[in-house]
DNA sequence: ATGTGTTCCTGTCCGC
DNA sequence: TGCGGACAGGAACACA
């Protein structure tokens, strides 16, 4: 499913039901996601307080009292979803237990957390606090596209020399960070760039000029609660509405929105993903 | 080292 | 309606 801006609105959703609250109860309901749940996960978040809520990239990290943090990744199809909680206007009772509902968390205080995850492309660590960044799966991410490290010169650097295609560098964890399917179609339309350009060939300043670009999308998806596609929703129920503002991802057939360009949004397969792009407006 | 294709899993949608 | 195939927000892994 999601890519930071839905990941930083699942973070920001949990945050006021977890956030200084502690875990009272922890059930496990399948031993396995993508790969084994931790030993006595359930034992080991039972009792924890959650001290604070991080996102790094497409990954949550719940800092808990006992000197772990538990890392969870939503793979493409997991869903945080909140219950028992005043939200809002509504009150929502706890549902009976759903297919894919695989961990639960009840709060002090009577909201639960449950992980749904249909796919199962999810996952969730615990590790010691004090050696998160060292974890293998954050070791080698590349840097927030928020962050100073995230700079024009980076980049230009970064994708100078590769030989392969833009679209496949920005998907590239190492690069830069959180970047999924949906946010680089939509970026490299508004740079104008083709897709299937090789990284290393681009001219340094159409390089930097996707930095703020690419700030400038998820800052947009973020505002507007991420994109819903499918069932996703936020951690609260509520929809994100982004996929309104798509203007290349899933838009095949459909006329370029770049004033005065007479192109057709096209569809085509890159290293076995779908890219959207416009053949006219990006060169 | 880079680049590419495959794989994990379930659900949904579309054409016949 | 049923059935088969394509496709889905990710990314680790194996191999050229």
């Amino acid at each position: 499913m999601p890519e930071l801006p839905e990941v930083e609105t699942v973070r920001r959703g949990l945050e006021p039901v977890m956030t200084g609250r502690r875990i009272a109860r922890a059930e496990v309901r399948r031993p396995d996601l993508r790969w084994p749940l931790p030993e006595r996960m359930a034992e080991r978040l039972t009792g924890a307080q959650v001290q604070g809520l991080r996102r790094r990239s497409k990954y949550i990290l719940a800092d808990l009292s006992t000197g772990e943090t538990l890392l969870i990744h939503l793979g493409m199809s997991g869903r945080m979803l909140i219950s028992g909680q005043m939200l809002g206007e509504f009150h929502h009772d706890h549902p009976a237990p759903a297919r894919h509902d695989h961990i639960v968390l009840e709060m002090e205080g009577g909201a639960r957390v449950t992980f749904n995850d249909a796919r199962r492309f999810g996952m969730m660590d615990l590790l010691p606090t004090a050696a998160a960044e060292a974890h293998p799966l954050l070791a080698a991410l590349g840097p927030e596209p928020f962050g100073n490290a995230f700079s024009e010169p980076y980049l230009v650097a970064r994708l100078k020399g590769r030989n392969t295609p833009v679209k496949a560098a920005l998907l590239d964890q190492a690069v830069v960070a959180g970047l999924g399917n949906i946010y680089v179609c939509e970026v490299l339309y508004r740079a104008g760039i083709d897709p299937r350009r090789k990284a290393g060939r681009i001219a340094a300043d159409r390089v930097a000029a996707l930095v703020p670009l690419i700030r400038q999308v998820l800052a947009e998806a973020i505002e507007a609660g991420g994109s819903s596609l499918k069932d996703y929703r936020q951690a609260d129920g509520e929809l994100g509405y982004f996929q309104h503002a798509f203007r290349a991802y899933d838009r095949e057939g459909a006329p370029c929105l770049t004033p005065g360009c007479p192109g057709t949004i096209r569809r085509i397969v890159q290293s076995g993903r779908s890219t959207w792009f416009c053949p006219a407006c990006q060169r």
